[in-house]
DNA sequence: TTTTGTTTTCAATAATTTTTGAAAGTTTGA
DNA sequence: TCAAACTTTCAAAAATTATTGAAAACAAAA
């Protein structure tokens, strides 16, 4: 297989897999490119690369600074930016799992408590949705302590939680 | 706080959240409904309380099945059909594991092997481009492999398991 | 200061996804 | 068999989201 053409496949599929998950195309597939660069790009490459205009570049790069998984680099002598994607797929899982936290989970916990408030209504009604929610929001925060963990985890304490579970 | 409030941010939550997803609202919005609900509900009782169409409904109640989380149930001498979501939390987020990893998972982790084909091209290129892929390759297939024990699990493994995590 | 190279913004447009509603299809029971 | 009750489909419309490209803003060098 060309070098080229399995390229063109992992951009292909990790965009796709940004779709899957509220992550737009362009940003899966500029991430993907970041990635399997050894150099830095600058937007032009970028744009030139994924044929996208310049403002789809520069935004979704930005995302993806925002979400601390690529970094700006300056070359010496040259006015441009460049960009380069973390490759340590450990930090990458982590900093991917501390914003979906913060944008998703962090919301809806809030949300599982704040209606645990409810007393006016029919009492049985009451009980059963309290249960529902209650339950929803326990699991909820079981995970959010997991990640939790895990996000402020080292390399070592992840492998010894995978031979854990492997077990 | 009202029960009714209680339940509408609760709908309205899980919607938002579904959506995060990309699972969509209406879908998240049924969920949310028919945990909530003590009885099942017919499609026309879904329809009123969240003010959508029939067709809507009727598709995206066939997706929660399809997702294996709500079930068909009928009521003796009724002819319409019923509708009710499982309430195990666990049972709730192992199928819903499993959907995600056969969508999005299984399919990535298929091109990053693929992918490992690669022969043709600049070597040291090659080189670079296989760690990076291969690397995201193993970590793809570590997440699975905890998932799937996850999925074939029952109770007292989850947790034991976070139990483990938590220490 | 002015020029030049670069990044950012944003209104307009395009693409995609969701929703509607009416028609077609199906099942049940008389 | 027929008609009534109910479910499914799907083309069209609406809503949402992503993309473009040109203009504005900015920053470094002359």
């Amino acid at each position: 297989m060309q070098l080229d053409e399995a390229k063109q496949k992992f951009i292909q599929a990790w965009g796709t897999l940004g779709s899957a998950w509220g992550i737009n195309k362009a940003m899966g597939q500029i991430h993907a490119l970041l990635l399997i660069s050894e150099e830095p790009l600058s937007t032009e490459e970028v744009m030139e690369e994924l044929h996208i205009s310049r403002g789809n570049a520069n935004m979704n790069i930005r995302a993806l600074m925002d979400w601390g998984i690529v970094h700006k680099e300056f070359k010496p002598g040259d006015r441009k930016e460049y960009f380069k994607a973390d490759k340590d797929v450990l930090e990458l899982a982590r900093q991917v799992s501390r914003e979906r936290r913060r944008r998703e989970i962090e919301p809806v916990m809030r949300v599982l408590e704040d209606v645990q408030q409810v007393n006016e209504g029919d009492q049985k009604s009451i009980e059963h949705f309290k249960k529902v929610t209650g339950d929803l929001g326990e699991f909820t925060q079981q995970v959010d302590g997991a990640l939790d963990k895990f996000i402020r985890s080292d390399k070592n304490w992840f492998f010894q939680v995978l031979l854990k579970l492997m077990r």
